[in-house]
DNA sequence: TCGGCCTCATTGACTAGACAATGCAGACGT
DNA sequence: ACGTCTGCATTGTCTAGTCAATGAGGCCGA
């Protein structure tokens, strides 16, 4: 019976609790059995079970509580809505679109905002076409939503460009970035999209309050003028327990949809 | 001077370890020390070294490849651009526009399809409209490039709607199924889109052989005919590691771009 | 009644081993 | 020269412990 499943013990025992997580015999915050309790039950050591446990710590499934135990984990995301921000306005010139829809779902929205001199990360210097020895104005912004980091915006513009403008003080531009740096003669009229998917770095894993087994996504936007010069290269880091990207389309023309099969 | 980070040993020798990584004193695709060396540095247990070893492998930064050692992982990501789709004429069209375009790059593009009836996972069932006891009918696939696995493609119908049709062929439909859905009176007009980011399943990580530490995206897509009912569910999902996901804007009107700071 | 202290259950960190599994390279035989 | 076999270095799995850290709940005194 308990021989049934291959491979090494603690992967058994992991399966066994995955089962009963997805069963839901174990619901999203149940706690599971103590690793004290599991060494009984398989008949094995506490640094085995041990290893078990970090499975599902690794899959994302259960968090642990030092030292009240381990527990399923509870994901709610919030869904993202980039198409939004073409159609409205915001109600709340101070925030953005994001945290505007938050708004009127009655949570608490609030930012931090700190401006930093520094040389720019080789992704962004390659995109703003800079050397690394160069200087970036960078603005450094993390958003809460009730108390909790929700996800990190992280702008680069060049130095020169934005040398002595709102930009460096570190406070909310209401009128948006965009807008100063059209008044600098620089306005920003196409943009790069990536996203790229990946495992958060410590840094901003501490900065997101993010635990072990959450990935991020990144999306990097590279803002460019009418005559091709890059002029900000935004980062944002998005914690993916937290967050789902929605949009909708219509078909335009006769042309299918994305894929076929 | 070993003293300097805070935290557990464990933690010190994965700080180690990573800053050399980073530094570029061990390369994409350089060995680290082994197990037995690390523990001689830093006098402590292999389980202590292993740890540390761990802490590197969940952050997607080092492979292990038994018996052979500790590597740093060499990502390389080929671009994914939806927008493509809208645009370009597939030139084989037994592959879609993504395939299309790395069989450019002198790549070799295949898959494997398998059809099958099941129950639907929750997820999709409740954006079908239909019960967990309804049948409905999965077309799985799986594409690789140059051999391995690069990402899956399932897609599900209501098993009504489709029966008999040529959906069912466990063989590729060169018109593309939502041609053939137009042809049983339910032609696909508008889609919902939804991206989440996670750590994959065990399912997941054996279908498409990733690795420990690599998340993936899940790249939801809902069909509906005009009158909005739904016909078709498509769970996309791509591996981390191998995949980013770029596309271009250029300003529509007066309105700002998506963020402000 | 309320604040502070103490106990305790539970997880985290680490030691000191043993044996298994597996690519690789070098020795060996044909 | 070529295939095979054997040894070895290295990681994987597991045992059997010890001590530390920490949140929660109960006890106790003011």
């Amino acid at each position: 019976m308990t021989s049934r499943g291959a491979g090494p013990i603690y992967q058994r025992i992991a399966d066994d609790l995955r089962a009963r997580i997805q069963s839901g015999e174990l619901g999203a915050g149940a706690k599971l059995p103590t690793e004290q309790a599991l060494t009984t039950d398989f008949g094995v050591t506490r640094a085995t079970v041990r290893q078990a446990m970090q499975v599902l710590v690794n899959e994302g499934l259960v968090v642990s509580e030092r030292p009240r135990g381990h527990f399923v984990r509870q994901i709610e995301r919030l869904t993202y809505r980039p198409q939004k921000e073409w159609r409205d306005r915001p109600a709340h010139p101070e925030l953005d679109q994001f945290m505007d829809e938050q708004v009127e779902l009655g949570r608490k929205p609030s930012q931090t905002i700190a401006v930093e001199l520094a040389a720019p990360p080789t992704d962004v210097a390659a995109r703003l076409g800079l050397a690394g020895t160069d200087t970036v104005v960078v603005r450094k912004r993390v958003r809460y939503l009730d108390g909790t980091p929700f996800n990190t915006n992280d702008s680069y513009f060049p130095l020169e460009l934005v040398q002595g403008s709102e930009i460096m003080h570190p406070a909310d531009i209401g009128r948006g970035a965009n807008q100063v740096l059209a008044e600098l003669g620089a306005e920003q009229t196409h943009a790069v999209d990536e996203i790229e998917v990946r495992m958060p770095t410590p840094d901003e894993a501490s900065r997101l309050e993010i635990g072990l087994g959450v990935p991020v996504a990144m999306h990097r936007v590279t803002g460019y003028t009418d005559d091709g010069r890059p002029v900000r290269v935004v980062r944002n880091v998005l914690p993916g327990d937290r967050h789902l990207i929605a949009f909708e389309r219509t078909r335009p023309t006769k042309t299918e949809k994305d894929d076929k099969q």
